[in-house]
RNA sequence: GUGGGUGUCGUCAAGUGGUCAAGACCCAGGGUUGUGGCUCUUGUAUACGUGAGUUCGAAUCUCACCAUCCACC
């Protein structure tokens, strides 16, 4: 059992595969179901780390690609590591870098040893492999880390798939050797295997092996069909143990989360909530809503009736509209808090429904006014 | 009052005799999934100051008028 990382499975949904459970780390515990804001520069945008602790979020991702870009990793060594640089005291999960490898796509090169890559910042050349990129998580401190994978383009040929997800397990050992803190720093492994059945199998079966504290589903919410999603949902999560945690990588909507809890998992995180704040768009009970609509220019009523966020308590449709097409930060501030604090409520609510099997009913509720108008 | 300049969508601005008068911004929608932080995409407009004239044909040339800017008195 690792030393780092506990989970307890605290209970399990009647009428669905929901789990509720609890993570503790050396920087706390974490409360799953949960959704994981996103801080990939060493903070989450256009928002204080006070602030999005007041959303109710218990744990932040950021990125070993772009820390170790700049920065520096050895920067943030030295100042502490990442929960002393950043001012953020609660858990922090770091991704290894493997995403990036993808959506950089054309910058770069992949070999056996690792990934070449050009800088997006600068152009220079860089080497990204398991034992560089645990190194690098390792100088960052965070609470979980994340193997470095290959997510493999969706649109790959099978016989690609295939080799690529082996090449993630070879690349998990390496990871496994090079982590110099596997007492305060758990690292979890990741299943690939695209959308082919069997070869997810074959990576669960090959990883699950290695014992690791926890387990991401990778290589999904990269642009394919909601049926495609729900399709690997329906058998992935039970590949994994269940006295692990099952985290599904890069999802945030409502919808995708709900579909993934129902399914088994406990951990996801996404850009989503923040990037759309910074586009003018706001998640609701009620659906989504773009602040930038004319009809909302004299709208006084807060973007969400059902909210308690501190934007909610506070301001306005019309004044945040006013912000948002004034280009004033405040928009992108005000319109990220409360998107954040939308996800961690629901992930509240989910939380509780679970605890008094009525999981599926809350999401039908849900779903009822989410798509009230749709 | 005198001399000179300028008048093209809401705004800025291409176009100097010949297809449906560029483009940008604004405005109005949509997108965003292990973040390359003010983004990508689509769309709307009764725009050639007014009136005459030259010409087969004028935003483009001529004249008058109007508006506006600058200088001088």
């Amino acid at each position: 059992m690792s030393k780092a990382l506990k989970f307890e499975l605290l209970h399990k949904d009647y009428k669905s595969k929901a789990r509720r459970g609890r993570i503790t780390t050396p920087h706390g515990v974490i409360e799953s179901p949960v959704f994981m804001p996103v801080g990939t520069q060493a903070t989450v945008k256009a928002m204080k780390p006070e602030s999005v602790g007041d959303t109710g979020a218990q744990i932040i991702l950021s990125n070993t690609y772009h820390l170790m870009l700049r920065p520096g990793s050895d920067i943030v060594r030295e100042a502490g590591g990442l929960h002393e640089f950043m001012n953020w005291h609660k858990p922090i999960l770091t991704d290894s870098g493997g995403f990036q490898v993808f959506s950089l796509g054309h910058m770069r090169k992949i070999t056996e040893e690792g990934a070449i890559f050009s800088s997006h910042i600068d152009g220079s050349k860089h080497m990204l492999s398991p034992e560089k990129s645990i190194e690098v998580q390792n100088d960052l401190g965070s609470d979980i880390m994340m193997a470095f994978d290959e997510c493999a383009p969706p649109n790959a040929s099978r016989d690609y798939i295939a080799k690529s997800q082996e090449r993630t397990t070879r690349w998990l050992k390496r990871c496994i050797e090079a982590n110099r803190n596997p007492d305060t720093q758990a690292l979890f492994g990741i299943m690939q295997g695209g959308f082919y059945r069997d070869l997810r199998e074959e990576s669960a079966e090959a990883i699950v092996e290695l014992d690791l504290p926890g387990y991401a589903i990778g290589g999904i919410s990269v642009g394919e069909t909601k049926e495609e999603y729900i399709g690997v949902l329906e058998y992935a999560p039970d590949l994994l143990p269940s006295d692990k945690p099952r985290y599904v990588m890069g999802i945030g909507t409502p919808d995708y989360i709900f579909e993934a809890v129902e399914h088994g998992v406990d951990m996801f995180d996404c850009v989503e909530p923040t990037r759309i704040a910074r586009h003018g768009v706001a998640t609701t009970s009620q659906g989504r809503i773009s602040i930038k609509n004319a009809k909302y220019e004299r709208d006084f009523s807060p973007l969400d009736p059902e909210c308690d966020c501190y934007t909610c308590r506070n301001y306005s449709r019309a004044y945040i509209r006013h912000l948002y097409k004034a280009g004033e930060t405040m928009s992108h501030m005000l319109l990220s808090e409360h998107n954040l604090r939308f996800l961690s409520k629901l992930s509240e609510d989910i939380r509780k429904s679970i605890e008094e099997d009525r999981f599926m009913e809350l999401k039908r509720e849900f779903y009822s006014k989410y798509y009230a108008d749709k």
